[in-house]
DNA sequence: CGAGTTGTTGAAATGACTCAATGTTAGTGG
DNA sequence: CCACTAACATTGAGTCATTTCAACAACTCG
């Protein structure tokens, strides 16, 4: 399973990624030495919420939820990263604790960098200093976003804004529609838009028997985009942090799909 | 009303916002040869969501929140703006447009740089930009941690803990306990945590009834900030990127106060 | 097959919103 | 100084979306 990683996937996964924009490839190359190649099973955490904050990463296989847990043990599920995002800035600030846990949903390899490793990239190449800050402001655009959806719409309105977008970032051609290419559990979704299993299910049943969902355990195909767009009601085009790294984790993803196949066979 | 803005106020504005920290003061003034300053009568717009992101701003004077809205018309407060408090860094990415609209409360003088004098200015001085990214990595937390607290929370701890920051933020001292500094409406209360003023007005009725609170128009003072921390339940302390400005706020405003009383009479 | 997820659905409870009527306070101008 | 106005605040009653609880069905994996 732990294939040890091409560097030139490195490479490549490191050149698509917003944060190392515009960077000449010697200047990545220097990086990745710089770098460590983890490996987390499935279930584990990348980064734990508490933890003193000391390590910058980029996922580059597998999948990720980040997620917020209460005092009460409420959990709030903040964004999924996939192959070619980036967590961790926070770790260039010294004495600060990740706010947030990272959970590999399945088994994921992170290419990590410390904190003064980091600092010292951003002396060296002012360009990455620069993309942090894009990043962050993106990031930051998207969340008041949210945070208004959240204030304004009903949970209608919210599940299907969510699977609109999932669709789009990890949509794959179906026979049906678009099939969103992520084990997502009544839950997942619940903790994604910020209410309950139980509206969630309710929700797309009446939706599936619309026609404009077709679901199953833990998978979701989307079948009438344009009626769920309606649903979701007016909405600024989705800010590009996470539109981004797509091109490439479907570049990726399709590419490791079809080694492990080779591989597994 | 509108005084010319002595100069050496302006650089003390500057001085302490967090995105000028570690600069040494040369630096300062050159930057502040870059900037414009601008007036704003309570009521208009320092800037409007949707125009495009061209300028970079600090308020050096007055009060001002950051909304959203939505197409529905349905309004969001997503935070105060106070004196050394910045805003638009976004404007250092070329082609984007205000995500908000920043409206003055009262007053406000606006010190304003435009997208590329900012991106010169991070040029010219790297610390700038590392301040930049240092202020929207805490910035996310704190949107993150109040997306949570939104869906994890009900109303009566939201407006319990919103209550707690302001008074830590913005309190003077009082003979029933610790003023909130700040002309708030119930409706403004509202918007903050994202509910309506009815429910607040109850709230807040109730608790004066217990003497939590005492209450007026626009005015409420806290009087056992300890059993309000306990309705908040615990939480993690402040980032923080509000605080820190905060000290600030108070000096400015507070030599701000003494100048207008004496220019009154 | 059996155990443990994961998903469905009904009924009851409820927190919060909406609407509408009414009271209160701070300014304004005569 | 007072009446007038507009903004702000309170309160009750009705409604609704969503949650909660509980029981059951369906699927997966060892």
């Amino acid at each position: 399973m732990a294939v040890v990683a091409d560097p030139s996937e490195l490479l490549d996964c490191l050149r698509a990624n917003p944060v190392f924009a515009e960077l000449k490839p010697w200047a990545i190359e220097e990086l990745l030495d710089g770098a460590l190649l983890r490996t987390v099973q499935a279930g584990g955490a990348i980064v734990r919420q508490g933890d003193a904050a000391d390590h910058f990463g980029v996922i580059f296989s597998g999948r990720a939820k980040m997620v917020q847990v209460t005092a009460e043990g409420h959990q709030v599920l903040l964004r999924y990263l996939m192959a070619g995002q980036e967590f961790g800035l926070l770790a260039v600030l010294p004495e600060h604790a990740y706010p947030v846990t990272i959970e590999a949903v399945e088994e994921c390899q992170v290419l990590c960098w410390s904190g003064p490793v980091l600092a010292d990239a951003f002396v060296r190449h002012p360009q990455v200093a620069l993309n942090a800050l894009r990043i962050m402001v993106l990031r930051n655009q998207e969340l008041q976003a949210r945070y208004r959806e959240l204030v304004t719409d009903r949970v209608e309105q919210r599940l299907a804004r969510a699977l609109v977008r999932l669709a789009t970032i990890a949509g794959a051609p179906d026979e049906q529609g678009t099939r969103i290419a992520l084990p997502l559990s009544r839950e997942d979704l619940a903790e994604m838009i910020g209410t309950t299993l139980y509206t969630v299910s309710r929700t797309l049943s009446q939706w599936e028997q619309a026609g404009l969902v077709a679901t199953g355990r833990e998978r979701i195909v989307v079948c009438a985009t344009a009626e769920l767009e309606q649903l979701a009601g007016a909405s600024e085009p989705l800010p590009v942090s996470c539109v981004a790294p797509c091109a490439l984790v479907e570049m990726l993803s399709a590419a490791r799909a079809a080694s492990a196949q080779t591989a597994r066979h």
